[in-house]
DNA sequence: GTGAAAGCGCTAACAC
DNA sequence: GTGTTAGCGCTTTCAC
């Protein structure tokens, strides 16, 4: 269809102006006010005046400008996202859950990625002041937490630490360490390579790993420790570092880590003729797509990334409107054993 | 910091009103107009009046609202992205260099994903109609294409053919098929399988396989078609169609199809004891970061995801800003040859 | 029930 | 150079 019938006929063409609120008001003969009424369902409105004016938005084909309507009632019904990147499995589900959270909420998401960006997220926070967006869920792997300081405007954090008096949505990393603990120990492992990130980074998921090492210390189970450097998201990075750690500690025979990096490893074992799992077994941490989609699933605490993506996303529209937000904060992994251990 | 040394001097508790534009023009003893010129370094202004300006604005800790700007110069400097979901490594990709793509044209990027959400493309389209944003960068794989009749703003498809009026940015896939085909003919591949989308989906990536086939018949291959059902992103369906086709054609020798599809088959045929890539070889067509994290990385044929989402980025722009766009609309392919081919 | 008018916070002509 | 004025397109009190 190159151009309604009605366009035309109404000579809405490229150049003409849309119908404004007082085009329609004029057509219907009622004001500008009474129009608005009716779009919004608002007040008493004659069931003649609703027809006259429903009849004249149809012929002048009215569609209201949100922006005009976001300056009136001081609002943009959006919120902000700050990830580290989108590419990367965990965030990629991250951001499609908060999307359809937010939908379902009646909220538009805004996108922003701080990798390979530089001064992106300042830029990001900038535009939360300018009121942009209503909010910000914040998920980034900043080490600069500066930018956040004096902002009045509501904001969550999704795992990460940002200053006390952000609230924080997370996994209950305690209990995602306990249950990797105790896969192991069923599984009989003796000596664990236990991969985590950057420590400089503030987040609860470092939780995971102290939990599971205070287990395995209890009973009496080496822990090897090695940590990933600041913003290691490539798989290159990954499998540097499980042939570091299959160097340093080839007596190894058990993995615990992050998603991708633990799959590293397993790449990097079976070229090195470990036997996985007769020899080693491997847990991965996170649990996304990416853990049961190789020759071999790997076994892994699953993050519920639905149930953190709606919490995150329901707290922060309640923050946004001022209601009362008693919601938890936390969510409940769990282990799915798959062919690793 | 709990709360800046200013913003308590300036009163600027939670509930005292942000400054406004009036009040900075106030606190400096000049109009409106002018504070608009510093803040938007446009015209002249004198040094000294700059200099009031800009103290008042840092006493006042003044922020322009970015929505009132927006109304008054009728944009809002954001493009709609429609995508059908951002799990899926190869949209995850595309969205991540689609955002920073857009963020360094100075646009932000407001994200869609239509699977497992009804209605939620025609709500956004009309998000356009309202103009909530600029435009649309639109990738989804929707059947009802009826939505996008008689739009005005502008808006470009990626790799999707929506109607005659909307431009395609798209990778040259007929040269995608052509060299996936000769790679197949060199390795004296004689029985391939082709796995194709759901052609319901009008997209020009439906090419790669018309010219793959044309090459391999006139070559005397025979090749055997397996069509995937519509929105099937999920790897269990992928296993599903892995298990069908290893069933209908155990013959096969070479295997051609999307990303996940391929590693799917890659998984079945290992346990059904496949040499690859001996006895058989595969090339995945997109060539996202999930080929080449597996136990044996998969030949591909790679789009250029970065070079397509900047085409797309800068098309859109220009469109919005009313620019000539003599720009190209598609990119080259790229064969990777990595273990399975 | 409906309309007039003020306001949301900024930009842009056009005087001076 | 700077101020005045009139929008941008909607919502919302408050009379009538």
């Amino acid at each position: 269809m190159e151009k309604s019938y009605e366009d035309v006929w109404n000579g809405q063409e490229d150049g003409a102006h849309m119908a404004r609120i007082k085009d329609v008001a004029r057509e219907a003969g009622v004001a500008a006010s009474t129009v608005s009424l009716v779009l919004n369902q608002k007040g008493y409105v004659s069931e003649a005046t609703r027809q006259k004016v429903e009849a004249a938005m149809k012929k002048l084909n009215y569609i209201p400008s949100e922006v005009a309507r976001n300056l009136s009632l001081s609002r943009t019904q959006t919120i902000g996202v700050i990830l580290p990147s989108l590419s990367h499995p965990f965030f990629g589900e991250l951001a499609e859950e908060l999307e359809a959270a937010l939908y379902h909420l009646d909220y538009k998401m805004m996108i922003c990625c701080t990798q390979a960006k530089e001064n992106s997220e300042r830029d990001f926070v900038d535009m939360l002041r300018r009121r942009t967006m209503d909010g910000i869920i914040m998920g980034a792997h900043s080490l600069d937490l500066s930018i956040y300081d004096g902002l009045d405007q509501p904001i969550i954090a999704f795992d990460r630490i940002i200053n006390p008096r952000i609230p924080i949505v997370h996994c209950d990393h305690r209990r995602g360490g306990q249950l990797a603990a105790e896969a192991f120990l069923r599984a009989g492992c003796g000596r664990i390579a236990d991969i985590i990130g950057y420590q400089g980074v503030h987040s609860p998921a470092h939780e995971y790993h102290r939990a599971f090492r205070t287990i395995m210390e209890a009973y009496g189970v080496e822990v090897h420790v090695i940590e990933l450097p600041w913003n290691a998201f490539g798989y290159a990075d990954f499998l540097q570092t499980a042939e570091r750690l299959f160097a340093e500690y080839p007596a190894v025979d058990g993995i615990l880590g992050a998603d991708m990096v633990v799959a590293a490893c397993q790449h990097s074992a079976v070229a090195r003729g470990y036997r996985i799992p007769e020899k080693l077994k491997l847990i991965a941490y996170d649990g996304t797509s990416f853990t049961c989609t190789g020759a071999q699933p790997i076994t892994a605490v699953r993050q519920p990334i639905r149930q953190l993506a709606r919490l995150a996303a329901e707290k922060i529209v309640r923050r946004v409107k001022g209601e009362m937000d008693d919601l938890p904060c936390t969510c409940e992994p769990e282990l799915i054993e798959r062919e690793t251990c």
